[in-house]
Formats: C-alpha cells, sequence, structure tokens
DNA sequence: TAGTGGTCTAGACCACCCC
DNA sequence: GGGTGGTCTAGACCACTAA
C-alpha cells in the first residue's frame, strides 16, 4: 500500500498529462482535492509539492495553482537518471552489451579514495561496449565496482544488467549520484567502439553512484560520439 | 521572518558543514530536535527534509539519521544552477564581459516555438565572451531574450549581468530552467574566441529559462572549451 | 472581503531496527 | 519492547491575490 500523498500525486500527476487538466488552466484548489480524496489539505499539500518539483505547476499564494504550458515538454532524449541504468533508462529498445574486459584487481590510490576503501579492498574493472539496437546507438562504459559491496558479479551479469543484479539479487537500493559531464577528445577505445572519426569529440559522463546508506559502490566514465547522445535535465527552483 | 523550517535546516546544515555532528555520526533523533528547537515534530522533519535532498544525511526508519560522509564533497566546480547567471555562480570573482553582438530582431520560427511567443514579437540577440579573470576561463554565449518579458535591456546591461537587472531592476523571479549538455566540434567564433585549437572539443550547455510563472524567457547556448570546464551535479533518491 | 496557498501544531498510528 | 523515522489528521493562523 503506498502512501496516500503518492497515490493523489500520481492522479493528478495523469490528469495533467492526459489533458484533463489543461496547460494554463487552474486546477482544483488544496480544500476541494482534500474533500475528493478524503485526505487532509496537508496530504494534498504534499503531494503538489511532488507535482510541483517535477514542473507540472506552479503555485501563486491567494491565486490558485496553475498548469505550466511547459507541463508537456517530457520524454527527454538522454534524462538523466543514469543510476537506473542504461537498461531500465532505454525501456523498450533492446540493449546489447559487448563485455570487452572484466577483470578483478585492486584499486590504485585514486579509485580507492573515490570508492572509500583500502588498497587491498580489490574491485571488479568492466569495460563494456552497450549497443542500443535500432538506434545506432553506442556507449562506452568504463566501470569500477567495490567487490566488498557488490560480491558475485559476473561477466554473464554484465552482459546483462548489471544494476537488476545489484537490486533484485542483492536487494541492494541506489540513494544517488554525484556527476560530472565533459567534453573530451577521442582515444583509441572511442575509434574502435564508437566509430568515432579522428577528431570526433565525446561526451563523457563520470559518476560516483552511491547505496542508500552513502556507501559509493560504483565509479564509471561512459562515453558517447558527440553527435549521437546529449544529457537533458530539468531544474525547479524551490520555495515558491 | 523566515520560515521556522528554513532557520532549522540552515542551522543543521552548519553544524554539519562545521563538524558538530561529524561525518557516519547520528544526529540527534527529531524528538529532541523539536524539543531543542521548540517547534513541533513535523517542522523538523520538513527541515530534515531540506538537508536530506542536499546529501547530506541519510535516515533509516528505526535506527536513525546519519551524516553522510560524503557530506563534504561541495563546492564543485561548476555546479549546474546556471539560472544563478554567471556572475554569481563564479562569485568572488571578477568577470569581463566582452559583448560581441547586441541585436534586438524577430525570431525564427524555432526560437519563436521555444520562447512560446509570436513571430512578430521581438527578441534581444546577445552574443557575449565572458572572461573570468585570473582562471584563464573563457565562455561564449549566444543568448536570446524574448523583449516582451524583459523589456529595456541595453547593451550597458549586458556590459554586467543580465540577471542582475532582470532579478533586480525588474523585479522577476526565476522558476526554473530546462538543459541539455552536449559536445560539439569548435566552430570559427569558438576558435576566435575561446582559443581553441582546429579540433578542440566544445562543451556546450543549452537552456531554457523559465520565469516562476512557467514564462520562458531565454534561450542561450553556452559554449566552452573541452579542457576548461566540466559541468557537475548532484542527483539524490527521492522516498526513503 | 472571500478565497487561495504556506506554515505550524499536538497528537496519533504505523513500519522498521535493534536490543 | 522501546525508540526511530514516515505518514496523516483536524484545525489554526498567516500572506497574498483578486474582486
Amino acid at each position: 500500500m503506498a502512501a496516500k500523498y503518492k497515490e493523489i500525486s500520481d492522479e493528478i500527476r495523469r490528469r495533467i498529462l492526459d489533458g484533463e487538466y489543461p496547460a494554463e488552466s487552474l486546477i482544483p484548489d488544496q480544500n476541494s482535492l482534500s474533500k475528493e480524496f478524503e485526505v487532509s489539505r496537508m496530504t494534498v499539500k504534499k503531494a503538489l509539492d511532488i507535482i510541483a518539483t517535477e514542473g507540472l505547476i506552479y503555485r501563486q499564494r491567494g491565486s490558485g495553482t496553475y498548469v505550466l504550458k511547459t507541463a508537456l515538454l517530457g520524454n527527454r532524449d538522454g534524462y538523466l537518471k543514469e543510476y537506473e541504468g542504461l537498461t531500465k533508462q532505454m525501456k523498450g529498445k533492446s540493449i546489447k552489451s559487448n563485455v570487452i574486459q572484466f577483470d578483478i584487481e585492486f584499486p590504485d590510490e585514486e579509485l580507492a579514495s573515490i570508492l572509500m576503501i583500502e588498497a587491498n579492498s580489490p574491485v571488479y574493472k568492466i569495460i563494456r561496449q552497450r549497443i542500443v539496437e535500432g538506434n545506432d546507438l553506442k556507449i562506452l562504459e568504463h566501470t569500477y565496482y567495490a567487490a566488498s559491496l557488490i560480491p558475485g558479479l559476473s561477466k554473464e551479469h554484465a552482459k546483462k544488467s548489471i544494476y537488476e543484479y545489484i537490486q533484485k539479487d542483492l536487494g541492494l537500493s541506489f540513494g544517488g549520484a554525484f556527476r560530472k559531464i565533459q567534453a573530451d577528445k577521442p582515444n583509441e577505445f572511442d575509434h574502435k567502439y564508437l566509430d568515432c572519426k579522428e577528431h570526433d569529440p565525446v561526451l563523457e559522463v563520470e559518476q560516483i553512484v552511491y547505496l542508500k546508506n552513502g556507501k559509493p559502490f560504483e565509479y564509471s566514465r561512459s562515453r558517447n560520439r558527440f553527435d549521437t547522445r546529449s544529457y537533458t535535465m530539468v531544474d525547479v527552483q524551490r520555495d515558491s
């Protein structure tokens, strides 16, 4: 049983996306909604808070709650929730993972520091070429996992979805990620696996992914040829 | 008079950053905090919600609230809150703005659609080279403003801070932004104003910035030489 | 002045962790 | 079983907008 505010926010989001609450229009006030859903006004407000951080509505004291006409911008191409994993992110599309390297080794000083582990605590080093079918989209991922946190990882998992193994088989939850996006010149790997021409720029997303308890378990660099991928995000001002 | 939950979250954040609540430690439970600050537990929780979305703490039902050891990662280089404007973002550093072009013109079809204006509603077109002093950091900005929303913009404002004009003089507030980050090959402008070598990749941030009422007022592309700038961000999973 | 959203309370119940 | 955080309530007061 989900929380009430979650169910209500899901319902209101649906009404906006389905056009029952059209863009630019006022939606019912919080008192009406609390009567309709038979909850307290606080619970309605909490539901609206979620919709607001998603950029769908705009509230003004004394006036009401409006549907923003930008509410339907959604379905962004590379919407950056990378900790969902590429497999989930590209849902509906089939992904082929070509495992180029799968090793277990000791981290160098920098990597040990990033993953907050000791120098004698091993890490998995995995390089994969991911191919999104029917899309001509190729991605090159250099990934390290702390073996102490993600035990039993195998090349078989790497061929499918590592995140599925971590979440379903190991029962771990992700807490968030720290990311750096940058452009780079292509290297030999990129030429080979991304079909880069000699001077084609590369877009790299470097990330550290954390478990819910704050422990970093993954460090990765995901490289894309400049003309195949971009990252989009929505930033909503808090307050109001 | 700020809201209580805001004051409390500011105070708790300070305690974490100052080390009064050390990394990895448990902070006082919500009942203790509500007694200390003389507010209800709901208000304490709302304050902690803010700190949690900032990635400083981790809460576990039945167990308590911990300071994450990643809490001090802050001070990221190009932390992506671009709607603050470069001037504010680079606070402490002096910025020189070299106005390359300042025009008012009619938008083409695509731009009119992006800014949600009519084809006969004029826009300011501004190209600026921004130079962060002592940093050798150069940025090339191509910007369009809807003239109907940002009246009275002048070349003088462009030499200083346009955002300051919008916020202080016009009294407008920003609601958020939609961004796309991508890599690109350098063009003639980049060679000239970013000191790009012939094949140096460029990192471009394309953004649409909205006012609080959801109206888009700015479309811009900010270009940086690949080795001078990266964008970092923190993504925290909701829930828990 | 009526109606809106923002904040806050005091208390309640629940799910969960740890002892 | 005792303590934690998550949710929810019913009502209150306030700030603001609009008529």
